[in-house]
DNA sequence: CTCCAGGTTG
DNA sequence: CAACCTGGAG
């Protein structure tokens, strides 16, 4: 009966929850960043955090805040001097989006939900939510491949799309502790439940999670791997640029208006036009005006 | 030395 | 879905 399923499944779920939380109150780690729910210090560390090991943010984190406390501060400074600061942190457009958040927020002031979170500079769908739970300390639940990867083991369940993964993690957030519990599950993912080895003797919930002792690193990388090239070829922006080139070897010459009637069906004008630039950008097709031709 | 992880963007 | 960057892993 999927009723008693239901309910079955309901009670692990409090237990993971109830479990884990305890854990975090023990173990957790102290970071700096977790003693604020300044919306502004919470967004630097989890850009920080987005490309770089705890370990090596913790220092520049603190050095950020003791440069620019506030977001006006940071949208006060020049560009120059982000970068600057930023150096040796990597992905410099994501220290210039941080800026750009900053002048918006520094205008309008912080939005008050995830979405209006998610419509600025540089954050997406989990920093939207990280900033969600840390700072609003509302649900939510900020999935990130730690948090991903736990859950994942807990349900027995590999390979689920970004939108599954996250609407199940939604189903453990407390709603009057987002922002342990997100902790929480990063920390276990971060120290016990880890990418390339699950010490399930150490976890405080392994008599609740479907892979307890059955964890194999190497074949989650290999479900992975097998997933990610999961894409059909007729999908591919090879294929469509395959079948312009064919086209044209079988037309000799196509005004580009009947392009489309020339190739497969189904294939977005978008597509197209993106392979034919490819093509042209490359010379494997010549453009003159309307008309397409291969080069002689 | 090469390879890869890790969110967001376009 | 590749590109963005860098440190850490193999």
């Amino acid at each position: 009966m999927a009723a008693i399923d239901s309910e079955r499944q309901a009670a692990i779920d409090d237990r993971l929850q109830a479990g884990l939380l305890e854990w975090y109150g023990v173990q957790g780690r102290d970071l700096p960043w977790r003693r604020t729910s300044d919306p502004y210090a919470v967004l630097v560390s989890e850009v920080m955090l987005q490309q770089t090991q705890v370990s090596r943010v913790v220092p520049r984190f603190e050095a950020w805040l003791e440069r620019w406390p506030t977001a006006d501060d940071l949208a006060a400074a020049p560009a120059a001097e982000v970068l600057a600061e930023w150096s040796g942190l990597g992905y410099n457009s994501r220290a210039l989006r941080l800026h750009a958040t900053a002048k918006a927020v520094a205008e309008q002031g912080w939005p008050d939900d995830e979405a209006g979170l998610r419509a600025l500079p540089g954050i997406g769908p989990y920093t939207a939510a990280a900033v969600t739970a840390f700072a609003l300390r509302r649900p939510a639940a900020a999935v990130d491949t730690n948090q991903q990867r736990v859950l994942d083991r807990w349900d027995g369940a590999a390979g689920r799309t970004a939108v599954e993964v996250r609407r199940r993690a939604l189903e453990f957030v407390p709603v009057d502790a987002p922002d342990a519990w997100n902790h929480a599950l990063m920390d276990l993912g971060a120290t016990i439940c880890t990418a390339r080895t699950a010490r399930c003797d150490a976890c405080p919930v392994a008599s609740d999670c479907a892979s307890a002792g059955l964890v194999d690193p190497a074949a989650e990388r290999a479900l992975r791997r097998a997933s990610r090239q999961a894409v059909p070829f007729e999908s591919t922006p090879r294929f469509v640029r395959g079948r312009i080139v064919a086209a044209l070897v079988e037309h000799g010459e196509i005004a580009l208006p009947a392009l489309a009637a020339a190739l497969p069906a189904g294939i977005t004008a978008e597509r197209i036009d993106g392979a034919l630039s490819g093509l042209v950008r490359d010379g494997l097709v010549v453009r003159a005006g309307d008309a397409l031709t291969l080069p002689t």
